[in-house]
DNA sequence: AGTGAACGTGATATCGCTCTCTTGACAAGG
DNA sequence: CCTTGTCAAGAGAGCGATATCACGTTCACT
């Protein structure tokens, strides 16, 4: 069951006086306090603040009162000792300090994860370890119940971290498709479906050589997007053809270096599928120096739609992905599998949107 | 004093056995049990996890030992009640959604910020109010003591938080130049040498008709950038001109009509400093369609350094802030107030360096 | 009337840790 | 030989909440 707090911490902070409150210094009254003041027990007040059905309507209303007066705010560190919950749920973020931050991806799922546990009133713990022995001590730290929870997000093959959590009992789930062998629960894009209606879109305005610069073949995202560039073309009956698709990592040298193999490999290529929008814009200017404009030679579209796509000349036909929504169904995953007991893992997809700029004018 | 745990968590996790530690089930081993296994008592252990001097080296080894057999992690909710300290600190972001969640700013202030934290063996707490009501209950939050001190970052002008937690005491440095009145500790970078310098530039490429696109004027950085702008005009000796001034909020289509503006009004400009990366990608727009082109009719520089300055078509000469480093500082100087009960108000500012591409070829 | 279920309230035992005091051991000084 | 000082280690009192019982009341139903 999850806690619901009946206290509103939104009443008007005492009648003007000087109450013992918070105000000033930084103590504030504790429950013992409230009771002296409601002239009712500890435990009355722990079950009005708590929002129990067992309290009558007087006492209730005489308890809110004292609390208000006093400006009372619960001493979660007490609380947790005894309910041994922290009411707050870690954020593991391991990521050598490359894509994740150089793209407004991170803020985004930040500001759904936010939103989401505010309305539960849980509170975020952000932790990026920043080597192997900061991971070390993460995983004792999470071991030890500190949060009662975790969303890992950005994970690469080889991390040993969520397989730890999971031999510790850790309640986790992950954003982004896990590492195969991982059996939680997790929330991403329907990549296999974006890239495919990415290859649809482009086949829709008549292109008929549609390659592909995918992204990095150790990464979910990397793998589903290449995956579903094949089902798009297989759906519409084109021939698979290797010359046609090369990788990258997710920057915009390895879109430039990726697009010069294409052109090398395929000089008739009349389409590009990008597996991101920096990959796309390194395509770009190397589409530009070689003589191919876009969209008239070559239509171009990426994916993320990040500021970069519309700010692109032109602009560029990007897949946006519902990034914030991604962040809000991690925490409904996470508190779900915090409520019950129960460990069934379960896998979210959300759908993405094509976003028709001019890089894809027919 | 700032605590320093001299307890180490790497060690191994017992010899293979089945310890009664951590692993299987979430409970870990209490005070008590390592006081047992190491046959001392509880206040001995607790000097050796907090590194007390007072611990004769014998029974130091022993307690250690028997916190490695355990794979001990003291409980934080335990300690904080009896410390009133939380070894937490809050992140408050105040911020309608706009400007930080569309560049790279945030997560790379974030990473600043949480490395230089987890080196204290302090957490960070992440806040983002999202509405009037929110924003209240976050304020009793951190006066309750939830955290040991805050962070706020990205402060409008009419921001009631930041006086309202000085008011209750609560420990906090912003990161930006805060609103007049307000007199907190901060770090921010030198906008307004930063943006002298990058007259200094343009006019170094022998540009005479600088015009510049200032950001919003109720916000440090928008203030800042635009007096660096005059101070730079000043120094060379050049007019000042209001035709050649326009104000953009920090967007694309905002710097596109700022400089549809500056067209019209002064038709003879020779560059344009623009007050960020995305309001340069809106003039840039502009300037093609006007048939000015970047860098031979007109020279563009803009502010942040973002991928999208490298990825712009010219690349974008552009100024690039230490934004790690300010992370990293504002922790800094947020632990020293905690640490010394003194508060007195430091200002930090943090030099900036002008990357210079080819929309300022000379 | 009598029994007991249901319900509102209070007393009290923890939760795991820190920190102040006290104790005990041993060395130095008179 | 006793006092005094030093220093390591233990004993014990909370910190502020929750949760389990126990204790009246009130009511409904025999």
């Amino acid at each position: 069951m999850t806690r619901e707090s009946a206290l509103t911490f939104d009443g008007a902070e005492g009648r003007g006086g000087a109450p013992n409150g918070t105000s000033g210094n930084g103590r504030s009254a504790t429950l013992d306090g409230v009771a002296r003041e409601a002239g009712v027990s500890r435990a009355t007040v722990s079950r009005v603040v708590n929002g129990s059905p067992k309290v009558s309507p007087d006492v209730r209303r005489a308890v809110e009162r004292a609390v208000a007066r006093l400006g009372y705010v619960p001493n979660q560190a007490a609380r947790s000792l005894v309910t041994r919950r922290s009411d707050s749920i870690g954020l593991v973020i391991t990521e050598p300090a490359s894509r994740l931050f150089d793209d407004p991806f991170f803020p985004r799922l930040l500001r759904g994860i936010s939103a989401e546990l505010s309305a539960r009133n849980l509170q975020v713990v952000l932790l990026m370890p920043e080597d192997e022995a900061a991971e070390l001590r993460l995983e004792r730290y999470l071991g030890a119940g500190h949060v009662d929870g975790v969303i890992l997000v950005s994970l690469h093959g080889d991390d040993p971290l969520p397989g730890h959590l999971e031999a510790r009992g850790v309640p986790m789930v992950v954003g982004g498709r896990p590492p195969a062998g991982l059996s939680a629960s997790f929330v991403d894009v329907d990549n296999r479906e974006a890239a495919r209606s990415a290859v649809r879109h482009l086949a829709g305005i008549g292109r008929r050589k549609i390659a592909t610069i995918a992204g990095p073949q150790d990464m979910g995202a990397g793998i589903d997007r290449l995956e579903g560039y094949r089902d798009g073309l297989t759906e519409l009956g084109m021939p698979r053809d290797d010359r046609l698709v090369a990788t990258a990592d997710f920057t915009y040298e390895g879109g430039a270096a990726a697009m010069r193999r294409l052109l090398a490999a395929a000089p008739d290529l009349d389409a590009v599928f990008a597996a991101s929008d920096l990959i796309a814009a390194g395509a770009l200017s190397v589409l530009r120096v070689a003589g191919r404009p876009v969209p008239e030679a070559v239509a171009l579209v990426g994916f993320d739609d990040s500021p970069l796509a519309e700010a692109m000349e032109p602009p560029l036909t990007s897949v946006r992905q519902p990034i914030e929504e991604m962040g809000r169904e991690l925490v409904r995953l996470l508190v779900e599998s915090l409520d019950r007991t129960q460990r069934a893992t379960r896998r979210v997809l959300l759908s993405t949107e094509l976003v028709p700029r001019a890089s894809s004018r027919g």
